[in-house]
DNA sequence: TCTTGGCACTCGGTAGAATTGAGTGCTAAC
DNA sequence: GTTAGCACTCAATTCTACCGAGTGCCAAGA
C-alpha cells in the first residue's frame, strides 16, 4: 500500500534495518503508552539481540538525524514528526478486526435514505469504529446533470429556484427581483427555466433570453443565481462526527480548543482534506499540512470514487501518536465500501 | 422581564433584604471570579454596612436553606443550583453593549439568503456575542403548506420526491419502488401529486389513488413518504455555533467530552431547548433539566416567532456560573431581531 | 571496529513535613 | 441583633529528600 503516490516528492528516506527496527519500536511503544520510551524498553521488546547501551547508541544517531527527540536529558526518546512520518511510510497494510469489519458490512448493507444522510451516518461510524474525529466530505455535484429546474412563487417578490440533479441533489435559491411578478410571469420562466437548464450540469454556460420583459429577467436571475451557488456547495457537504473524541484524545485544554476551533470552519476543513489529497498523500502528520493549530495532529485521508474519478472523501483526524494501522485501515474500508454504495452495489459487501 | 411565565410553578422565593443582597454578591463574585467567596469579600463589596461575622451567620443561614454550599470548612461558599436560581430570577434585565448591539444590527441588516444560512449565520453570532455555545432551532415547517411537489426519474428504480413550501424550505425523499416504471408513469404521477398535495400540509390528510396501476402505486408511496418524513425534519434545522467555547468555558476534560457528546445529537439538543420552553423557562440551570450530563451547564433559552406562533429558538449553554445578564441580553435580542427578519421587515433594525 | 557491562550523573516525579493563610464557627461583650 | 476576638480547620503552597528511569561515556572484550 503506497503511502505517497506523488512521485515529486522525495522517496522515502531509508534506514539501515536494526535503527529501523529501533524506530519503529519507539514509535510503536510510545503510541501505546503516550510516555518516552527509554533504549532498555526498547533493547527488550524489539527482536533484536542487542544490549541497552547498542540500541542507546543508535537513539543518539536517530535524534542526530532528526527522527527521535528527547523532552529532556534525563527521560526516554520521544518521535518526531519526521519519525512518525517514516513509521507510517514503512507500516505494513492492516486489517481492521472483524467485529469491525462486521460493522462495516452490516451498516452498508442496511443504510438507506439521501446521500447527506448516508454520509452523516457514515462520519458517525468512522468515527465510532477509530474513537477518533472523522471528516467525510461529499461529492460536489459540478459535473452532475440538471434534470429538473423550477421557479416556485413564494410572493410576488420573493421565488426560490429549485433544481434537481442526476446524482440526486437538490439545491435551492432565493431570487428576490426588483420587480413584482404576477403568477403567470413566474410559472413562463419557470419553464423557459426548465427547458435552458434541463440536461446542462453547473459548468456548462447556457444562452439566457435576452428579452426585457420581467419573464426573462426572472430567467437570467434565476441562471446567474445557480451558477454563482456552485462554489459554495462544497461547504454543505461536510460531515464531522465525533468531535467529542477530540476531548479524548488530545491532552491539554488548548489543543482541544485550537482543534475544534478548526473543525468549525468547515470550509477550512475541506480544503485541508482537498490539500492533502492534492500532495498525494493520504496521511498528514504534524505540520506536514500547513495548518499550524493542528500541528499536534495527524490527518489520515482516503478518496472516495465516483465513476473512475475522486468525488470526495472520508478523513480522521487524531493526535500524532495515533493508531495509524488501525486507523488507515478504518478509512480505507470505509472508503471503499462508500464508493462501492455510490456505484449502487449496494446489496454486496 | 419574567423569567417564568409558567404559573404552575412555585413563585420565586423570597429572602429578607440583607440575605438577597449577600447572595445576590455572593453569586456575582463567583461568577466573576469562580473562587468560593467569602464573607469579607461580601461585607467590603456590597453596600450593606455590616461586619463579616454578621455576613457570616446570614450565610449559615443561607446556607441551610439551600442557596450556597461550601466546598471545604474553611472556604468560601458557592452557590448551589437554587442559589443561581434566586440570582437568575431577581436579575434586573440587562442592555448590550453598545458595541455588541451594533454588531447584531449590522449582521441583520446585511444577512442574506436561505433561511437555513441566516440561521446558520446568526448561530455564530451569537456565540461571538457571548462567548458561549450557541444553539439556533429552526422553525418546523408542519404548518406551512405545499406550493409544489414534483417527482424526478433518476432511474427506472430510483425516484426523488421534491416538495416546496411556503415558508420556502425544500424537502427530498427517494422513493425507491419495487417495480420499474417508465418517464411517463413518474411524469403522470408527478403531475397527480401537485395537484394533489398543492396547498395542503404535512398535517394534513390526503386522498391518494386506490387505483392498481404503477402510477397510483408511485403517488402512494411519495405520499406516505412525505407524511412519514415529518419527524425527522427538526434534525435539519440546528445550528451549534462555536462549540470550541466549549473548551474554553468549562474546566476538567471530562466535562468538556461529555458536553461536546451531548452537543452531537442534535435531536437531543432539540429536546432540551424545547423542554425548557415548554417548562415556560427561559433559564435551565445545572439539573433543572432533566440531562444528567449537562448538570454543570446553564441553557439560556429565547423563542422566536413567527405570525405570533413560536418558531424556533434560540439558546445559549454555558457553565452555571456564566453571565447571565449579558447572555441572556444577547439571546433576547437576538431572537427578536431573528422574529422580525421572518416576518419580513429586512431593513429596519 | 563494533559491542557491551559498568558507572557516574541528571533531573523529573513523588512523598512527607512544615508552613501559610483564607475563611470559618463560636462566644462574650456591646 | 451586631460585632470584635479568637481558636480552629484545611486546602494550597513550599521545601526537602529521595528515588529511579534513563542517559552519556568509557574501558574492556569479541
Amino acid at each position: 500500500m503506497a503511502r505517497r503516490t506523488d512521485s515529486n516528492l522525495a522517496a522515502p528516506e531509508v534506514l539501515d534495518a536494526r535503527k529501523a527496527t529501533i524506530l519503529e519500536a519507539v514509535v510503536a511503544e510510545h503510541i501505546d503508552t503516550a510516555q518516552p520510551v527509554g533504549s532498555s524498553a526498547v533493547a527488550a521488546s524489539a527482536d533484536l539481540d542487542v544490549s541497552s547501551a547498542t540500541v542507546r547508541s543508535e537513539m543518539v544517531a536517530l535524534e542526530r538525524e532528526g527522527y527521535l527527540a528527547q523532552p529532556h536529558t534525563s527521560a526516554g526518546r520521544v518521535p518526531t514528526d519526521k519519525g512518525y512520518r517514516y513509521f507510517v511510510d514503512h507500516l505494513k497494510s492492516g486489517v481492521l478486526g472483524t467485529a469491525q469489519q462486521l460493522q462495516v458490512r452490516d451498516f452498508f448493507a442496511s443504510v438507506r435514505g439521501e446521500v447527506e444522510d448516508v454520509l452523516e451516518q457514515t462520519s458517525t461510524l468512522l468515527s465510532q469504529l477509530t474513537s477518533y474525529t472523522s471528516v467525510v466530505v461529499g461529492a460536489s455535484h459540478a459535473h452532475a446533470s440538471i434534470l429538473s429546474a423550477q421557479l416556485v412563487n413564494l410572493d410576488p417578490r420573493h421565488h426560490l429556484l429549485v433544481a434537481v440533479f442526476s446524482d440526486g441533489s437538490v439545491i435551492k435559491h432565493s431570487i428576490v427581483p426588483t420587480f413584482e411578478s404576477t403568477h403567470a410571469e413566474v410559472a413562463g420562466a419557470s419553464q423557459q427555466l426548465h427547458a435552458l437548464l434541463i440536461g446542462t450540469s453547473l459548468e456548462s454556460r447556457v444562452q439566457v433570453p435576452s428579452r426585457h420583459d420581467n419573464e426573462a429577467a426572472l430567467v437570467r436571475d434565476a441562471v446567474s443565481a445557480l451558477h454563482a451557488a456552485q462554489p459554495v456547495m462544497d461547504g454543505e457537504h461536510v460531515f464531522i462526527g465525533g468531535s467529542s473524541k477530540v476531548a479524548e484524545v488530545f491532552d491539554g485544554v488548548e489543543t482541544v480548543r485550537k482543534v475544534l476551533a478548526i473543525l468549525e470552519q468547515e470550509l477550512l476543513v475541506v480544503s485541508l482534506v482537498q490539500d492533502i489529497l492534492d500532495q498525494g498523500l493520504s496521511v498528514a502528520i504534524g505540520s506536514e499540512h500547513g495548518y499550524e493549530p493542528l500541528s499536534a495532529c495527524a490527518v489520515i485521508v482516503a478518496p472516495v470514487m465516483i465513476d473512475g474519478a475522486p468525488a470526495g472523501a472520508v478523513g480522521l483526524l487524531g493526535p500524532t501518536r495515533m493508531k495509524y494501522r488501525e486507523a488507515m485501515a478504518a478509512a480505507e474500508v470505509v472508503s471503499r465500501h462508500l464508493t462501492r454504495h455510490f456505484a449502487g452495489d449496494d446489496d454486496v459487501a
